[in-house]
DNA sequence: CCCTATCATAACGCCTCCGAAACGATTTTC
DNA sequence: GAAAATCGTTTCGGAGGCGTTATGATAGGG
């Protein structure tokens, strides 16, 4: 893939979701939820905050956004009652197994 | 390229974006910036709008704020003073650059 | 000319988000 | 058991975003 093709392909994506009218996610909390989706859970609001180098409220908050959007939910945890884990959800799965189409659909419209 | 790579490749490139304390744009706003940067000039504001499917209050708020950073500025179009024409910036085009090497670096760390 | 259409932006009220600091709740340490 | 540490959230003032609805500037047709 050349530096070309790549932005192409970001680009193809992004024009994609704003068409479709979907939420318009930020960086940061796009890279929540495919953390929360793609990596082996528990996942804790101080875990995402140290993999994504940002300061705890910045994770409550886009919790908080995406949880309105029924992307994710927070529980707490039993063991050890501060912590709060982040689960997914049925919607967020179908969110991120859209998206990730997306992502297909626009590589295959891609110039050589 | 299948759905788990294609969703890995973004979660590789969002988290080096957030890690590396760059500006956090909104797929609305990255849509606007690349457009702006890939596709041939002139670029007005309707038709950004018309091509995103959006207000055009939108894409005026989208250019305050890249204005601000420095990514895109904004002219008269002297043949037409009614339109504004986005143009591309030195720090856009590098900012721009240093993307496409980041989804290029991310889709090397891909597993097979 | 003037009247309408078109362009981009400004104004409005409301919501999200920021970093920093403070907060309650819970656990661990001594 | 009191004190310290940890966890997530809330608060603060300030900034940026939203959609909708005006507003000002320019262009063009009758």
């Amino acid at each position: 893939m050349r530096p070309t093709q790549a932005l192409r392909l970001w680009q193809q994506v992004a024009l994609s979701e704003v068409q479709g009218n979907m939420p318009d996610l930020s960086m940061r909390q796009m890279a929540i939820l495919l953390t929360v989706y793609l990596d082996p859970p528990p996942h804790t609001v101080r875990g995402l905050a140290g993999q994504l180098g940002v300061t705890k409220p910045v994770i409550t908050r886009a919790l908080d956004t995406m949880g309105a959007l029924n992307l994710v939910t927070r529980h707490r945890d039993e063991q050890d009652r501060r912590n709060v884990l982040v689960r997914r959800t049925v919607e967020g799965a179908l969110y991120v197994e859209r998206f990730g189409d997306a992502i297909i659909a626009g590589a295959r419209e891609l110039p050589i």
